[in-house]
DNA sequence: TTCCTTGTTGGTAAATATACCAACTATTGA
DNA sequence: TCAATAGTTGGTATATTTACCAACAAGGAA
């Protein structure tokens, strides 16, 4: 059995992805880095909350992030971020299912 | 590119997983399905604490109920549940490996 | 240096999550 | 029917999360 402490480990990776924005910044990098720029023209929140989530993505280390120039880039660092997604995708299409059962009774 | 709804949904999934409590009763679950009262004694917490975690990953569509006598018994509904967990552990793999590097400078 | 652009940090208010206790419902057994 | 057991729900206090605004720091250009 895992204990509280392995549990707390992987809440807190988990938990930096429970969040829609931070969701879409982990899509948006799926396909290679991005400047800060690019990330943030995708929202419609201050910059400085698109920074914030992308803070808490650093230190739970889904994403890196390096300086150029006046740009600060940004890099997933979750190779299996697809089998992840696919993974609450299949969650998510269950869910559905089994509200069909309902519906039909 | 996903859509903020689409996020939405997902986010709310990955939230439900994002409690050491909660990822414990998942790891409890992946070998079948267990009555309350065996999930609960593996806590310390108030059994309405565990209740109430049940009820979080029960409306995620994270597990399932059904009532038997006088138990409830829960049953994990997620067969990507080693994916998904060997992903988390693949993070923390690697940032475990990152400080090393960092440690070594 | 001084200005300008880029992104981060600090502060704060509102919303959400969490844990505990107490009270409740449902089922079983006497 | 009455009591006992199993689990859920309501209430509440505390902690955490979130978004925005304002102020700041870092780097590049004039």
């Amino acid at each position: 059995m895992i204990t509280f402490e392995e549990a707390e480990i992987r809440a807190r990776i988990i938990k930096a992805l429970s969040h829609p924005v931070r969701l879409m910044i982990v899509e948006l990098l799926k396909d290679g880095e991005l400047p800060f720029s690019k990330i943030n023209e995708v929202f419609e929140s201050d910059k400085s909350t698109v920074s914030k989530h992308l803070l808490v993505l650093k230190e739970a280390g889904i994403v890196s992030s390096r300086k150029s120039g006046l740009d600060m880039i940004y890099r997933l660092e979750m190779p299996c971020v697809t089998d992840f997604f696919n993974c609450i995708t299949a969650v998510i299409e269950n869910n559905i299912k089994k509200q069909q059962i309902c519906l039909c009774r």
